[in-house]
DNA sequence: TGACGATCGTTGCGTTTGCAACGATAAAGG
DNA sequence: CCTTTATCGTTGCAAACGCAACGATCGTCA
């Protein structure tokens, strides 16, 4: 409780967040000289690939990125032929954000050097102690669910929680 | 080479980047409403509570922040009266940034709640599973250094890494 | 059906970010 | 001693970010 004994280099979050954003940035490295593409355009892209036609809003809960950045990070896609996208169907509201040709030829790209990556870092680390390093996270993200002053999670993955009520 | 296969959720980037972002997040809730501090000058405060004064080379090798955010970030600080800044006395290059009382006293504020959310997310993990969490970080950061492409890992604490990994 | 509240996606706006260039000082080399 | 090179910290600038507000559309209920 002393706050000497605060050391930067063992708080979590700082720790977290070093690793966290070197990863990142060894990730850009990649889609970024290649195609000129921001982590939330990349982030994006990844989605819709799984997805087929999606609302901006479905893209958000999926990525972790807040409104107005899905709907930017759209626009400059759709600038770059990418992506496509046409107004909603049965909702007025929503529109249908969809993968072209070409941002798949883009992905196709991409993704096996993003793979390589997240290869690499695992191969690195037993499997056990992967199991341990997902077990970890999840249970820090279990804190901050039942934290107050955090904000709520993300929506998870569609597959792996049918039937959720997100809204 | 089988992009179909990505999945953005079980991707270990997105995951980092993810939670990092979540907990960075929280931790901003304490300090940014008690004394509007950004996460740039909470990481320089801190440090500069374990080191003496220091120069803005040194608080950006301890603190993973580039040059010109240091250099903000003390510049807000001093102008808040938080730390103090005076021209280095050998090299007439270097500056010497310290805290002032109105800074410790800042810091004691603030740093009960980030170690309280520390303590929180260390405690909902077994000590066995945080050990090999710290394993799991440390392995990955070996990947990075390894890879030529990755920017070089930020300067340790010499002090803290001795005790810190389980090597 | 008409008004009200909620949701969707976009946009405005001030701040922050990241990179590069800059002046200033120090160190190295002839 | 003088030139050249490297380092320190700051600043300019374009891009991205975060939050809030907005128009548009939908659902609800009197």
């Amino acid at each position: 409780m002393t706050p000497d004994t605060f050391r930067l280099s063992t708080f979590l979050p700082y720790r977290l967040a070093v690793l966290s954003e070197r990863v990142s940035r060894r990730l850009t490295v990649d889609y970024e000289r290649s195609h000129g593409l921001t982590m939330a355009e990349w982030r994006v892209l990844v989605h819709l690939q799984r997805s087929g036609p999606v609302s901006v809003r479905e893209i958000r809960d999926s990525t972790n990125l807040d409104k107005p950045r899905v709907s930017r990070a759209v626009a400059r896609l759709e600038a770059a032929g990418l992506v496509g996208k046409v107004a909603g169907q049965g909702d007025g509201r929503l529109v249908a954000i969809s993968l072209t040709d070409a941002g798949r030829a883009a992905l196709a790209e991409v993704v096996p050097s993003a793979l390589a990556v997240d290869r690499r870092l695992r191969e690195a680390v037993g499997p056990q102690d992967m199991a341990a390093f997902l077990r970890v996270m999840e249970a820090m993200h279990r804190v901050l669910d039942a934290d107050p002053e955090a904000r709520p999670r993300a929506a998870v993955d569609v597959e792996a929680a049918a039937g959720d009520v997100a809204d």
